[in-house]
DNA sequence: TAGATTGTTAATCGATTAACAATC
DNA sequence: TAGATTGTTAATCGATTAACAATC
């Protein structure tokens, strides 16, 4: 049940249990066995099973595990009972796209878009202002932010992540394709499409 | 050296390879031995040497591997010799965002935007036309589709998947958060967001 | 109570790492 | 030739699956 001891493969599934126990949720679904659940979501009952008991006890033997109550643990694993506070550097297609994607639902909050075209600086997407990316780090001193989401061109991904870094932020979500080297108490996360699209290729070889 | 038999966890390493390899091109990198590679890539150089024993000998002893024969090696395997029709399903911020990256110099062209407003129907977006997608069977019937990507709402997305299947594409490059089920000989590759947004809160949190 | 299903231990499977003979 | 480094086999490690006692 120690956190740090847990698996990237096991932490990597939890996303699709939340994103499966909520559509059951909405289908007025009230429990379910680690059989059922492996039906839907395509898992084997005993890996499920076993990913749970990483966490604690949620079900109960004879009857499975209630829906309501084991999202709501789930949810608390991954940390959605929390709000977060993202920047998104970079006021491309893709930045946009992100403001507008619709996580404030979940809980992640764009508070603002930064980017060096003087056209874009000061204009305000989908709600949210687009600011100059040269007062970064004043921004960073009096706004807290958990989720630098990084959507520059490859080239600058580096400087900006160390910037981001040092003024505070606990966390990138990087969309350039590199592989950025932070401090050790920044997490990161990388979204390489390129390299989705290579491996679709790939497959499409076979 | 059959395909089919490679590990996922394989084939979703070349492509980093293919960018590490790039980059050293880039740099006047000549030759190199799997120890070195092993240093700027963050792979074990056994790891490195058993990956690329998968698809043939590529290297010579006592020498390592020559960088520009090597990243054509993988750039075959991967695929990237060939041109790939993209089709995009959804014209809206990701949809742009996607015809606007720059997947084209790597061989994937854009062929299409679907949607179904008809403020959209007609425009030319980065030099790409939005067609109305009541014709999506009548373009497909006209034209070549190795990769279909979804970039609907979620709840559209398995609907458009069995038309796009249907007509006669190869692959799905899915960004709706749902599990599509298609035919056995449709590929699939997802990239969740929301799921890579909450590992990220996870970690986080740990 | 009897049936069902969990939580958990043991067995299996697959992927990574280590070692080294082959050879450039 | 001697040194270096691959290609490949063997050992280890970790993740998944199977099995079953505990228990609701």
């Amino acid at each position: 049940m120690n956190r740090s001891n847990i698996s990237m493969a096991v932490i990597r599934r939890l996303p699709k249990y939340h994103r499966c126990l909520s559509d059951m949720i909405d289908k007025g679904i009230e429990r379910i066995s680690s059989k059922e659940l492996s039906e839907t979501i395509g898992f084997s009952a005993s890996q499920i099973r076993q990913d749970f008991n990483n966490f604690g006890k949620f079900g109960q033997q004879g009857y499975g595990y209630n829906v309501k109550d084991l999202l709501e643990a789930i949810s608390g694993i991954i940390g959605l009972q929390h709000t977060y506070h993202l920047i998104v550097l970079g006021a491309g297609n893709l930045g946009e796209a992100l403001v507008n994607f619709g996580f404030d639902k979940l809980g992640f909050q764009v508070d603002a878009l930064f980017d060096n075209d003087p056209e874009k600086i000061g204009r305000i997407i989908h709600g949210v202002e687009v600011i100059d990316i040269n007062i970064l780090e004043t921004y960073m001193s009096k706004n807290p932010v958990d989720i630098a989401v990084i959507t520059t061109p490859g080239k600058v991904a580096q400087k900006i992540a160390d910037r981001v870094a040092i003024s505070g932020a606990r966390s990138i979500w990087n969309f350039a394709p590199v592989d950025l080297i932070v401090p050790d108490d920044v997490v990161v996360e990388d979204v390489h499409l390129v390299d989705n699209l290579m491996t679709l290729t790939y497959l499409l070889n076979e």
